[in-house]
Order: structure tokens, then C-alpha cells, then sequence
DNA sequence: TGAGGATAGTTGTTATAACGAATATTGTCA
DNA sequence: TGACAATATTCGTTATAACAACTATCCTCA
């Protein structure tokens, strides 16, 4: 045996290839929004809870509706909600009913920094699929519906 | 106007759709993965460097090299390296040629920890994708292509 | 009614990520 | 050559993520 021989590698399965090019093109797509929305001084799970509280409104959501909505679940809701709180973005209020649930809601303040962000973001994801045809679009848009949809073995 | 009105929320483009679902998928195939290699003592990230220096063998990549193969770029390699070097998993070494990069290569026993991961990493993807037919699949690999070649606007 | 368990959220701690500035080395060209 | 830009990596600092333990409140049912 060589000391510099290369050393075995599995052969790479269709699945896996699927698996890095989803994880890829997910993070390039998250990587421009998360630059845009930098610019407004939000971060991409900041960005996600004012959208998820905006059409949460006027009830508002419990901490954990909050989470469950997210597109990455964060676990430490409490301190991402405390910042945003801190920056007037977000309200909460113990509930009187059942005093263990907190309900958040989004404020006027956070609303308006919401909507300076909503015609960017669009563009942007207009701009990142250009090149693909609304029917590919489709197509991809109910592959990946049949990805989230799998039954857990 | 009502003071509980709902705010005037964006209309839902395919694009905004297609960028979501997008993110979700690739969320939820991740956080498998990541509670796979993390019974290893890995974190995803750490598992990409160690397969990305499998495939660099026998030559080794640069600090920079690393970073551009990985699937979420990690802005701050030399405190990742930093930790899997202390544990053994790779080795460091500062070129004679050109003494500013540093050559970093994996280690028999990151080796050896790389291959007890292999099968079970199979096995999670054929699974995350059991219920999706090889010609969709290769579909969708075609698509994500798509995707990630677009070209810069 | 009151003990045990479920639920909602918070807090403490440690590790990691993010950002920017700094260091060291090499290439370029006036 | 010697100043200046480019490249490769490291370091300092701050913010955030991850994990686990904890408090408070409510629900169930013997």
C-alpha cells in the first residue's frame, strides 16, 4: 500500500447528489436575502418573524406558533424575540386567559421597516430565477412540495 | 380605518414560493443530517471539511480551498480548522514554497471517523428521497442545476 | 382537592458564527 | 530596489446559536 495512495471513497448515490445541490442552491438563494435584508438591519430569522407576525395580524402568535411557522426553527425564541422586541419591531403580552402563553405581535414601527423591504425582496427573487420558465418553475415548485411531504420512515 | 385591520401584505409571487419552499426542504434534509453526524461529535460543517480533504487527498487543500468547496461558506475556517485540529481529525502545515498559505489535510484517524459515517449517511439520504422515483429525481437535480448556474444579473 | 404531568416560556452556560482589523508573505511595476 | 497592491491566514470582539435545566401555569383525574 502507497502512504500517498487516495483513500476509498463511497461512490455518490443520485440521492446524495440532490441532497448537496438542494443544501447549495438553498444557501446561495438565503445568502443574497440575507445581504438585502442586512441592509435594513435585520437578520434573516428577524426578517422571517416580522413576515410571520405581519400575517398573524391582528391576533398575534404564541412564542412557539411563532417557531413552528419559521422556515429554520430557531431555539431560542425567547432572545430573538427580546431584540426585536428591544428595537420596538415586535409587542408581547402575557395573556390573561392562560398566563403561560405570551402573544406576540408586530408593531406599526415594525410593520413600516416590513413594507421598505417587500418590493427589494421580490426583485430579488424575481432577479434569482430569471433564467427559469414559469413552467420549470412549477415543476420544481411541486418536486420540492414532494421532498417536504415524505412520509418519516 | 380599523385599528385591527390586517396589513396590506405583498401578493405570494412563484418566485417568493419556489425561495421558500426552497429553504425548507433543504432546512429539514440539513437538520437530519446534522443530528446523524452529530452522534460522531460533528457538526455539519465539520463533516463537509472532512469530506472535502478526503477528496483532496493525497495533495491537501489551502485554508481558502476549503472554504470555496464547502456547501455554506464559513467565514471564519481558521477557528473551525483550529478545533478539528485539536482533536486530531486533520493536520496543518505551513507550505515552504509559498509561506503564506497553510496546507491542511486529513488525518487517518478523521479517516477512519469519515468511514464509520459513510453508510449511515447513505442510508439517511436514500431514505429522505425513498418515496421519490429515480426519474423525478433526476429531474429535480436537473432543476437545482438550473438554479444554482444562473447567471449573475 | 391536590398530586402528577403537560405545556409555555425563560434563563444560564458554553460553543460557535459573524464581522472587522491585523499580520505575514508574495507579486508588480515605476 | 522599494513602495504598493494582492493574497492567505489569523486574531479580537461581539452577537447569536445550541443545549440543558428551571419556573410558572394549567389540566386531569383519582
Amino acid at each position: 500500500m502507497h502512504s500517498h495512495a487516495r483513500p476509498s471513497r463511497p461512490p455518490i448515490s443520485l440521492e446524495n447528489r440532490v441532497f448537496i445541490a438542494l443544501l447549495q442552491s438553498a444557501d446561495a438563494l438565503a445568502q443574497e436575502a440575507e445581504q438585502l435584508v442586512k441592509a435594513a438591519g435585520l437578520t434573516g430569522a428577524q426578517y422571517n418573524v416580522l413576515r410571520i407576525l405581519r400575517g398573524a395580524e391582528p391576533k398575534g402568535l404564541p412564542c412557539r406558533g411563532i417557531g413552528d411557522r419559521m422556515i429554520s426553527h430557531d431555539p431560542d425564541m425567547t432572545r430573538l424575540l427580546d431584540r426585536m422586541e428591544k428595537r420596538g419591531l415586535i409587542i408581547r403580552a402575557r395573556q390573561t386567559d392562560d398566563r403561560r402563553v405570551v402573544k406576540t405581535r408586530i408593531t406599526p414601527q415594525g410593520l413600516s421597516l416590513l413594507k421598505t423591504l417587500d418590493q427589494p425582496v421580490r426583485d430579488l427573487h424575481k432577479r434569482q430565477f430569471l433564467h427559469m420558465s414559469a413552467a420549470r418553475l412549477k415543476i420544481l415548485s411541486d418536486l420540492l412540495e414532494e421532498v417536504r411531504n415524505r412520509k418519516p420512515a
